[in-house]
DNA sequence: AGGATCTGACAACAGTTGTAGTCAACCGAG
DNA sequence: CTCGGTTGACTACAACTGTTGTCAGATCCT
């Protein structure tokens, strides 16, 4: 009887809270030591969890490391529709979105990392093909006025690249330029990338 | 006495030899399975020779992979300084060092995977710090006619990280175009990226 | 209180890793 | 032929991996 009440809340919560834990640590791992530094052993450990509870919410470690991408990217992709929702113009929408986006890895470096950087390193994602990334570039690919489909296509990975790249950069400090300029580049990338 | 011959040559010969090898068999694992596939016993394996003589090559597996990477990145250094002389304008010029990147990772994809992924990926060669990305950036940067400094790191950062992309989707089949179209537009994105 | 359920700390398994050492077999110089 | 440098197959070790199992104790319902 999963309903009974037990230390003040109910086994779904508690489960609930644990697959929590056990997420944020994978991305904290995933998005600092990387791939291989994300074990089961080592996510339990930063959870306070014991192994056992990991199996109860995942059946892999393969689930883990793609239920933390999935969390990252859906929060991702939520933040890009809601910097675009209501922008009228073309101009508005590319500043707003790269501007989400900037937010978003610059408070949490570790994000930008798993988004960008892990679906490249780790087998349990570039197997399962989990690659947001062309999504994104989907996405791009469609507010472009090409005419042409693979040329759209070849704008567009090519845009996302040049962002992820200068991201990166940005990130391990690599490249050491305000963030006010940073956006205001993006954004000119974003918007020269349209003009052939 | 290291001059002493030996199955027709000399001891240093076929310690060159085997290290040679060794770095092969390196290029081949880094390139194909990737950071985690490429171990010391796997390297040996490939290499037909037992991990004795790893070890007498290399300190550390650490040392293999950042040989490795070295190799594969001083070939593509050689590879752009030879398709650049001798070249009169900044057009031929970018032409010519589109094409020669091209045709060393169509010719051989391990190298442009080794090239482009493995610094991400690969511990060994992030704890040290050993990108040569920023090194090509840079060489780009110096082509760019832009008077701000940290202007010219933006572009050329973004610039290489476009390349890379088109050039990544284009190695792993998810960027179906032909070689010609791709150069053509590499080519574009180059000299896009001088004019502001 | 008794009994069902949940919890956490561990052990166990077989596998792989990096790294080092042993030992018989070979080969060429004296 | 003998001696010493060279080779390769093999073992050894401790640490780690994913995954499953065990078991004593805590917590709640009746």
């Amino acid at each position: 009887m999963p309903g009974r009440t037990w230390a003040g809340t109910t086994l779904d919560d508690r489960k609930a809270l644990r697959r929590g834990q056990l997420v944020a640590a994978g991305l904290e791992l995933l998005g600092t030591e990387g791939s291989a530094g994300t074990s089961v052993r080592a996510v339990c450990r930063h959870a306070k969890l014991t192994e056992r509870y990991f199996y109860e919410s995942f059946a892999d470690r393969e689930e883990l490391v793609a239920a933390v991408y999935e969390h990252v990217g859906e929060e991702a992709r939520q933040a890009l529709v809601d910097a675009v929702r209501d922008a009228p113009t073309p101009v508005l929408r590319a500043g707003n979105a790269v501007r989400a986006f900037v937010e978003l890895i610059v408070d949490d470096p570790r994000k930008g990392r798993v988004l960008l950087l892990a679906p490249l390193t780790d087998p349990a994602l570039t197997r399962r093909g989990l690659h947001l990334l062309p999504v994104f570039a989907a996405l791009v690919g469609e507010q472009l006025s090409h005419d042409d489909e693979t040329e759209r296509r070849l704008v567009a990975v090519g845009l996302v690249g040049a962002l992820s790249n200068v991201f990166i950069a940005y990130l391990d400090g690599s490249l050491k330029v305000s963030r006010e300029r940073l956006v205001a580049h993006c954004v000119r990338l974003v918007l020269g990338a349209d003009s052939h």
